[in-house]
DNA sequence: GACTTTTGGTTTGCAACGCAAACAGATTTG
DNA sequence: CAAATCTGTTTGCGTTGCAAACCAAAAGTC
């Protein structure tokens, strides 16, 4: 009936496609194909890690700090039955 | 990019969809149709109402108020560009 | 070597929102 | 005439998304 809340949210969703269709994506990357604030992209990517969607990896690249993220199987499985549901709905229609 | 958030909400969406199937529907049959509780159905639908995406009317049958709601001309062009916006984000996928 | 700026993020504050429960007003039933 | 039903609306509250503030380290700049 509802939707997967935790992906349903616009950021967090595009956040999972790029992530779907990518081994892996750092910090700045999301954060310039996405064109999101630093502050909401940190926050949502901690709520998709908090419902084990994605991975955080924190590592050094010389002296900086790097944050990047991959989808886990529990993310893939997620968001695609996300799709399946809004495939339901929309089937309400004849949009 | 952001979707529009009258529509996004999975009850009011659902609400759209079937209105958009239908020439007019009253409370009851969303009520049974889509198993909200009363007052969600009615918070949604006055939201979408202040958006102008539907139209409210009531009468009296008998005895008894009946409302019952239509969607717009508006509601249908943000219904249709909803989805429009859906399936963009959903091609971030497969590229 | 003391500033300012930049980089890479996290935390905080707040207004808006969805949800369930309470409420209201009229009608029917026992 | 009290209780239950019907048709909705309003209220209260916990959650959330967003922007702005913050922080720490590195890199320029003078």
């Amino acid at each position: 009936m509802g939707f997967d809340k935790i992906i349903h949210e616009p950021a967090r969703l595009r956040i999972m496609m790029v992530l779907a269709g990518v081994a892996e994506a750092d910090f700045n990357f999301l954060l310039t194909t996405l064109e999101l604030t630093r502050g909401n992209l940190s926050r949502h990517v901690e709520k998709l890690e908090g419902a084990g969607y994605v991975e955080i990896k924190k590592v050094f690249i010389g002296k900086i700090p790097n944050t990047s993220y991959r989808i886990t199987k529990d993310g893939k499985g997620a968001l695609s039955r996300y799709w399946k549901s809004i495939d339901e709905v929309r089937r309400l229609g004849q949009f």
